[in-house]
DNA sequence: TATTGCTTGTTCTCAAATTCACAAACACGG
DNA sequence: CCGTGTTTGTGAATTTGAGAACAAGCAATA
């Protein structure tokens, strides 16, 4: 019987947030219970797996009834470690860095961009209204204001040549979890977590699965 | 011994494009040849596995000197069906699509953008400059837009609500591979391959190996 | 041509993840 | 209070993937 104190697999990790949001969007309908069928559905993945995956944070759910659905969101949210927002400083203002920047996504579900800098001088000053009016400071700037505003979260999204300086410049300002969009493998110590995200990638991805068309439906 | 007729496992299938990108890095400096072991620590991944990923495509090395680095890539890009260029067509003209539009992080690597639609009437005819001015036009023109431009790939840029509904257009309009943005399960025939990124659920798995920190490195 | 040194391709073993299948447990109605 | 229907939690079996280890094979050199 795994407890809080047992390990949780990866594979599970990375399946939290995809319950985490359909428990949410079940709160918000007025849902208050849900079983592992329907829950299951919602984030499109196979009811047995559902129930282990839960079964390694806790015997959490009734049998004959389900989970409910407000316990279950607190548990998870703890698990992952969500309480309360986590600050995020986005390093470069190039186009994606803009994009992201200007995309509400971040904050609306906890991450909140408080900072932006870019190493280009004349990048300096401008203001993102989407983000209640941040304004882009200098790189030299971050160690400062990640003390400063309790900065957690550094996002990458400068072009790969910078990438790694972008990363050593959020190690020693004192990030403590890394999110990069350069198509490059970085060097980070082993104490800060930290994951790639390649849109190229994940169209490339897709191409093989087209290219078997019909043969072979994508994992999940 | 693996040969291009056998399958190749959806783990690997994930992988290739690291490869690619690093084959691609290699030629842009000049190499001729590479080994598994510079090769892996390119992608950022093991050099066992790296030959073990490589043999499924077949024999391509040299014992004693490596691979080839312009003969690989070929090899790779045609295992993942990357001949030419495949056009994208972006739906959804809020800030998230807008960024997507103006990041050209895709046409790079092989998926220009040449279309973007919005259902919203007071978008439709906004130009983007970083993509060669494509203009905004209406999801109703979506069918005529794919059949005349031959886009392969539809990206949902849409917010949660409409993303079914964008998904559907998709569909009707002819795609061959979907790549979705909205934190959503969608409902999509399994003779098209589609995936999904969600940014959010990637800062909340950092979230988790954060909270646990120090104590267990990100897996890759 | 024989030897040496290096790197691949593949086999083998172990670990992780998935899926099945079902007993245990609870709510509810009679 | 008992029986029924439902759903969880979890062993067990299966599949998939990772990594170590090494024989096979090639180039280069003398």
């Amino acid at each position: 019987m795994p407890r809080s104190g047992d390990v949780v697999p990866d594979a599970t990790v990375e399946r939290l947030p995809l319950y985490h949001q359909a428990l949410v969007e079940l709160a918000r309908t007025g849902e208050t219970t849900v079983s592992s069928v329907k829950l299951a559905e919602l984030a499109g993945v196979n009811a047995a797996k559902v129930r282990k995956d839960l079964s390694f944070l806790g015997s959490y759910g009734t049998r004959g009834v389900g989970y409910d659905v407000d316990f279950l969101t607190i548990q998870v949210s703890r698990t992952l470690g969500l309480t309360g927002d986590s600050s995020v400083v986005i390093v470069g203002f190039g186009n994606l860095g803009q994009a992201l920047a200007k995309y509400g996504g971040f904050a609306d579900r906890g991450f909140p961009v408080v900072a932006i800098v870019d190493a280009d001088p004349t990048k300096v000053g401008t203001a993102v209204k989407e983000t209640d009016g941040v304004v882009v400071q200098h790189v030299d700037e971050l160690a400062k204001i990640v003390r400063s505003q309790g900065v957690a979260v550094g996002v990458i999204a400068t072009p790969a040549e910078s990438a790694q300086s972008a990363a050593d410049a959020l190690v020693g300002a004192g990030v403590q979890s890394i999110l990069s969009f350069a198509p490059v493998v970085l060097d980070i110590p082993e104490t800060i977590p930290w994951r790639k995200v390649d849109l190229a990638t994940e169209l490339q991805i897709l191409s093989f699965y087209q290219a078997r068309s019909g043969s072979l439906q994508h994992p999940a």
